[in-house]
DNA sequence: TATGAATGAGACTTCATTCAT
DNA sequence: AATGAATGAAGTCTCATTCAT
């Protein structure tokens, strides 16, 4: 299948480097085979784009009761692990998107599509006066979002170790004290200092 | 001056289609003359980045004996402004690092750069007792520093209007929340727990 | 059927910018049966060409006994009217054969059947002393024959509207006096020594 | 010279068999120079038939006084001439014209110029009493000019010997004939018969 | 005989780079 | 140092034709 061989070649080559003829090599076929599926290198991208299953977007593999940080932290981790496993393919999106329009709408629509779940739990927090009411909902979900994106971006394309635990960690509780959540950390001895002094 | 038209060219068609040839015209300089200059585009280029005043690095404008807060919100309003600003070269920028390794380097140095800045002070709060001793200040930086980057590059790069003001407001109370600054946001019925304290 | 397929392709899109796809499409095959019945684009045009009815052969409709003149006149009406009639696919030809030595040598022998049967009457009449015996008759036939195919390929290729009675009676009169035939044009004032004969 | 090669290729090979690899090995250039100095081969190709000097087009070489007859003897010797050395060159036109509408409308042009040329001296002649004044001077001119441009034709695109001088000599009785040009031919006792019967 | 996916030769075109002047 | 014509590698795309089913 031409698409599987795309997306090997893509993710091997990135999108600029890629050739057709690499991409038929890969999947078997002759060169010229690929004009019958496909009319340029640019539309199967953009077919392979859209056929990926943007597990990024779902922002919550666990129970809606769980407590808001515990949320969060699964969503964060989740968010993670996903753009680890899918970085190769998400560094050409983000490659092709500085010069194709069409692509670069199309990762505009996902990630306000993730800020908007976002959005919406985090109002739910703030109608339940479980978090900070002064903020504003959306611009926090988009601005904290991208926060965990920026991070994952830097986790994968640099190559130095990192202790995911860690990351998750930090990323949530820099997330909960942004919007204000009130969580067991808070009353947490951590900041003894700032009461004392 | 071949880099004041390269800079033109780039910004105008990006990296991938600005041609030498148009860089030349540009300058006002015949096509064989670049290479007396420049060993090829990519040189030019990474010459470009490396030339460009980059004020993002610079956190604070303001003086040292401010309240936090006040430093912290002057220097999102510089980094959104001085994003806006350099917003076509910028987006060139990121678009070459994508498959130009010496101008990605650049750019993750930039980026250290500015993240250590605002590491070393996050860690003089932490010790003065004015933030969150639980965070990890490196990490923190970095992450926040993202965060703020990320909304920047979404405000230059979507079309719709924002109101600056409201954009600083809310990034400057998140990071402030997200570190734990002692802030008049903490004296709100949200946290009740940190007034009682 | 394929042949009516070929015939409208043809006719639509020239002979060099019409594809095999786009006949099979229209008669509604699949391309791969086309080498069934053909081995080529060339063939299934040549027998194409073979195929239709060049009504333009036949000189002569009306009945043998008629006047010179009118028997002329109702030769070129008949030439412009079935020119006319074929013009999209005439000039098919004319394109391939200006590039398929088979089709060229088919139109030549087309062209030549005709200026031979025009030649064995202008001898007739010659004979029966109705036409100047000077002319060459096969010359005449062939020059005179090309007159009308010129005019009538004129006609129809370009987008003028012209009155093909006009035409007709133009044709005629020029035809009979170029090979001297004795009309009623010679009894005009500008041939007086013909009159005083 | 660019041009110079393309015409020889384009002769040899008619434009379609002509590739633009052809051109530059002629011009003993590499395939890369020919886009410096033209966007394709239709632009060359236009721009050569631009630059042909249509000698086709001077109706006249001889004085303007002559007898009618030598004046239109020595215009169709020079048209035959003229068309028999650029005969490669013209064959390649008429191709191209089949399918660019370019060159079509070029050649047009050019034909109705020498149309219009005729067309003059043939109302000259009218009005001076020497030609049939029943003939239309435009139609006879376009078609008579037609019926030179065939004999023309055939006369290089086929291989058979021809005597010019009676071609010549035909093509001018013939014409002479049609607009009743008052000729010494006429007087001739070439037509006892007609007068005796 | 029908199908239609697969083939692959062949041509076009771009543009960074070279180099004689 | 400047010029700009020339270079040619590299890649894209078309479509007549083949062939296994």
């Amino acid at each position: 299948q031409l698409m599987d061989a795309a997306r090997i070649v893509f993710e091997r080559d990135g999108f600029l480097r890629a050739r057709i003829a690499d991409i038929c090599d890969e999947a078997g076929m002759s060169h010229g085979s690929f004009y019958t599926y496909f009319v340029s290198k640019e539309e199967i991208f953009q077919e392979l784009v859209d056929s990926i299953e943007f597990d990024l977007l779902r922002v919550d593999p666990i129970a809606d009761d769980a407590e808001p940080s515990d949320r969060n932290r699964s969503a964060n981790r989740h968010y993670l692990e996903t753009y680890r496993n899918n970085a190769a393919i998400l560094r050409v999106i983000q490659q092709v998107a500085t010069f194709d329009e069409e692509v670069r709408q199309t990762r505009i629509k996902h990630q306000d599509a993730l800020a908007h779940a976002i959005e919406r739990r985090t109002r739910d927090y703030q109608e339940q006066g479980l978090a900070d009411g002064q903020i504003n909902a959306w611009f926090a979900a988009n601005a904290l979002g991208g926060m965990v994106a920026f991070v994952s971006d830097q986790i994968v394309s640099r190559d130095v170790p990192v202790d995911i635990d860690f990351v998750v960690e930090q990323l949530t509780r820099l997330w909960a004290n942004a919007i204000g959540l009130n969580t067991d950390q808070q009353r947490s001895p951590k900041r003894p200092q700032t009461k004392s002094s």
